[in-house]
DNA sequence: AAACGCGTTCTCACTGAGTGAGAAGAATGT
DNA sequence: ACATTCTTCTCACTCAGTGAGAACGCGTTT
């Protein structure tokens, strides 16, 4: 599981950042010698660096003895995006308290879609996404409306590649999925069935800001349930429109 | 506002963390020039440094041409307090779905409470606290909670200090607030009227772990409606029982 | 109890990566 | 057209960062 996670230069902010990186994808306790082989970095520079970005609260060592990313990482990531998560969010709340159904949004991050906001309860825990996780961009609604904002080139680029299959109806024929693509450009939404999961489907829909698709809104529940999925379009839609909306109006300020 | 961000030491990694740091409590977007003075840094090697942290993602950079946190600090600050964050969150959900009313979830960080979840929904939005966002432990019931749960040595030492008063209603005699927080070690709860916002309530209980008060759960509804609190207390208590529950299970593995 | 494995902590002499003043150029405002 | 502010880049100097290696701590195995 571990990548060869290799060092741009040898400039010490880049080691210093290949210490945090060691973190990304791994179960979040990590003693300083791991975090160095992960990093391949010599141990005692490591050690030496490890302290340092504790002592910022960039880490924190836990009662075990191990790190963890720190509570100041967290704040700062709080920064980015703000704007969309911000006036996005109180939306989304709405969205699921009209329908129950697991809701959330997503950003594309080079070929992959990041999810940055995302509402359930514990009646439906999700199954595959997460906050801050990241799924392939051909296997899920919210994927494809952010796969068909993009420019031709890239579609083709990213159809070109090995397309992952989580499950046996994944479509990953590059001549049908821009056929798909071209249904979600033409539509104004997605609808994908267990492409990612047995027993799950997702409807999806862009959000647009200043002429530019900046994320997508998506709805998840069970494949059985498809003929609902007409039911639920106005209702994304309006949340959607809503959402477009706050996010080109004066900024609310909320708190400090 | 900007705050006198001294270096500790002249190391590299220090400078990289100061640029970091320079986002803290900013507007969110800063030129190469903003990070600088805020960070206390040259120009030439505050620019060298955000070109090296927006090669790895920490930064990016707008189409204004200005800098702001990358959504790659975002995900890695995801690593941060999963455990509770994620565990602790269908069940707030859950209380939300019940209540309709502002839930919050609070550790304590230094002197202060941060708040790592929250569920609101457009119709009442958060007026003082935010996800990310943090207020002083004497003045809610989270705090108050928080506050409760540490050592005599350190409740005193706090309350010494000159404390904030954000509404004129707000206590921060020592002597009175001595005596709250042995209300709320006693009662195992604490209610809030009008001491962070005027018209506003909360209540707050400890979530406990391992015998350790890991993190207060709250509500926040609107004073005059103090009659109800008594409807909400089984509600919250059920809802920190899940919750402790879930921390000490197994972990629940929910996708990638 | 000794040997082992695995992790942490710290020292120190060497050296090349980081430094920052400064200048030129690009943008923006008045 | 002028003033102001911000970005980008160069280069000779030097001091901060380096990492092998040794010592130590702590469970577990033999």
């Amino acid at each position: 599981m571990a990548e060869p996670q290799h060092i741009r230069g040898p400039s010490v902010t880049s080691r210093a950042l290949s210490i945090l990186g060691a973190f990304e994808g791994s179960s979040g306790n990590l003693t300083v010698a791991r975090i160095a082989a992960r990093a391949n970095l010599p141990l005692s520079t490591t050690y030496r660096m490890v302290h340092e970005l504790e002592e910022w609260g960039g880490l924190r060592k836990g009662s075990d003895g191990k790190y963890q990313v720190g509570f100041r990482i967290w704040e700062l990531g709080q920064m980015a995006g703000r704007r969309l998560r911000d006036r996005a969010h109180p939306f989304l709340q709405d969205l699921f308290d009209l329908t129950h159904e697991n809701v959330h949004l997503a950003i594309r991050e080079g070929t992959q879609s990041l999810y940055v906001d995302k509402i359930y309860s514990s009646r439906k825990m999700p199954q595959v996404s997460r906050i801050g996780g990241r799924l392939p961009l051909h296997a899920t609604a919210v994927g494809r409306v952010l796969l068909g904002a993009q420019p031709d080139w890239f579609v083709d680029a990213y159809l070109q590649r090995e397309l992952e299959a989580p499950t046996t109806k994944t479509v990953t024929d590059p001549r049908i999925l821009t056929q798909l693509i071209g249904d979600v450009r033409r539509d104004g939404y997605s609808v994908t069935i267990e492409q990612m999961r047995m027993n799950a489907l997702s409807v999806a829909m862009p959000v647009v800001f200043n002429g530019q698709t900046v994320a997508a809104l998506g709805l998840v529940f069970e494949a059985f349930r498809y003929r609902e999925v007409q039911r639920f379009m106005p209702q994304l839609r309006g949340t959607v429109d809503r959402i477009e909306v706050a996010m080109a109006g004066r900024p609310v300020h909320i708190g400090e």
